[in-house]
DNA sequence: ACCTGAACACCGTTCAAGT
DNA sequence: ACCTGAACACCGTTCAAGT
């Protein structure tokens, strides 16, 4: 007998942000619109602008939800563990919103999220040793890994698995003479004498040894 | 006597990108419309579908423009001299086209400049004794250092000459027991004990040193 | 307080029609 | 071969009006 009521509060800042992350996380941040969101919710578009300013203030709240999944540093264990264990953290959560990494590199966050990881990374170093220069640089030197590593392991076209089969198919149409190292480092991943696979830990080691030695001296 | 001709091939596909170009370089590429693009042209937006298949695509050739003026290694002079002017000159040029990382980090190139970049660079490694493997780990060490600075460069909202006024101005806004190391690192900059600012060639030549130390191994 | 209809000022792109 | 008018299927956002 009672008509289905409309207006039912089912609306809240919350539920929004998880819908769209959850939306972005499938198709794409591109593919994410107000009124697609909206429709998602069983709402109309405007609705929305109840709850949140505007589409770049919704972005900045998907990405707070994000950075708050990255493992924090206990500030006083070792750097090197918690540095390493932050850095695997970011490519799990990083990789599982793929969408996430392109706009963390596109703008600096003043988010509670954002900031905190500031914060405690720093603190983390400082604790151990470092000071405050030197922990601006580490951490710089870590999130550029990482973040330039994420960015190709998103972008690029074909899975580590095929590499060899994809040289080998693409061998033809490399031209030998315009590109010469190019096509001899096809070559090498055809023979087997390298993989062309870069190891993400492999590279992170690599830097935090750099940084060990360096705030060593 | 003659009535203005309208249609005058006067579009070409180099007078396309260079405007697009000059668009993005001063109103951001976000601002970037096919149609604010034709309008530019004196043209109308559809006119521009006769010479670039899409916006992506345009996008693309940008991007090219932009690549070919970065100053590429010599293949057989000294490998640290070469990535070191290299990376100079990315700089230089993504800092003249603010729009350029944010994109280049966003996909793999596969155009003929991006691609002659990667052969040029991993050339002049390996003439100098690195293998291919070792090439593709200092190549994207390099990148990942020259993309993420930049991008902090580009979106850091307070220029560094301001940082000590900055962190005077927001000391008060920061909760102390909240984010500690945040305010004794704002604390650093305010008395002076640090500057906050990172110099580009210094953490390159870190990078560079790292890999002189690595291949030496 | 929260939701909505209608409207504004845009988008990228297609396609048939013009010259 | 190249340019265009008209149209399609979208956008984000504002604002007055509803409950």
């Amino acid at each position: 007998m009672a008509t289905p009521k409309r207006q039912q509060r089912t609306l809240s800042i919350d539920r929004i942000v998880a819908t769209s992350i959850e939306l972005a996380d499938r198709h794409g941040l591109d593919a994410l619109s107000m009124r697609g969101l909206a429709g998602r919710l069983d709402v109309t578009a405007m609705s929305l602008y109840n709850h949140v300013a505007n589409k770049d203030a919704l972005i900045d709240l998907m990405l707070e939800v994000v950075v708050v999944e990255i493992v924090a540093p206990d500030i006083d264990k070792p750097w090197r563990d918690m540095m390493r264990r932050r850095a695997i953290s970011m490519r799990k959560v990083l990789l599982s919103h793929p969408w996430a990494a392109r706009i963390l590199v596109s703008r600096i966050s003043l988010g509670d999220a954002a900031v905190r990881d500031i914060d405690v990374t720093t603190g983390c170093l400082v604790t151990n040793g470092f000071t405050y220069a030197q922990a601006d640089w580490a951490r710089n030197a870590i999130n550029n890994h990482v973040y330039g590593f994420i960015l190709q392991e998103l972008n690029f076209p074909v899975e580590p698995n095929d590499y060899r089969a994809a040289a080998a198919q693409y061998l033809p149409a490399i031209d030998q003479h315009k590109f010469p190292f190019m096509y001899a480092g096809a070559l090498e991943i055809i023979e087997g004498t390298y993989d062309g696979i870069l190891n993400f830990e492999f590279g992170l080691d690599l830097i935090l040894e750099g940084l060990e030695r360096w705030i060593g001296t």
